[in-house]
DNA sequence: TTGTTGATTGTTGGA
DNA sequence: TCCAACAATCAACAA
């Protein structure tokens, strides 16, 4: 697997810190992965077993390897969680691309709609 | 002082 | 269909 991270790894970093003036501001941030939720909560963890390790590279190989143990009953949530994040970013994206159709609604004034996604009912599923 | 690097995986978008 | 870019994090080092 490390084939394509070596691809990625370098190249890509560099060139978003290049090209991150050249960004649209207006451009929404992909949304995290299921991998990156975790890592939010691991990397806490992490934190609070090992104090003294704060190199990301570090806390990096040790969740990436921590995710590769999990089950995928384990990662369920995790992943629940990144679809959601995704739903909203297609919203997003969806907006960002025909801002004029936001605008045409007139949604401006009424901000409904999203905000319910927490509970959307849809969680008895499993 | 400010900016880039280091590593991880997943997801998306473009060609 | 496949590849490249980008998402968070933060100490550490370099210019």
């Amino acid at each position: 697997m490390k084939a394509k991270a070596g691809s990625r790894a370098g190249d890509s970093r560099l060139a978003v810190k290049k090209s991150k003036a050249e960004k649209d501001p207006n451009k929404p941030k992909r949304p995290p992965s299921a991998f990156f939720v975790f890592m939010d909560t691991f990397r806490k963890e992490y934190k609070e077993k090992h104090p003294d390790v704060k190199q990301v590279s570090v806390i990096g190989k040790a969740g990436g390897e921590k995710w590769k143990s999990l089950s995928d009953a384990e990662k369920a949530p995790y992943a629940a969680k990144a679809e959601k994040l995704k739903a909203e970013y297609a919203k997003k994206i969806d907006a960002y691309n025909n801002p004029q159709a936001g605008e045409a609604s007139g949604d401006s004034d009424k901000s409904k709609s999203e905000v319910n996604d927490e509970d959307d009912g849809s969680e008895g599923d499993e």
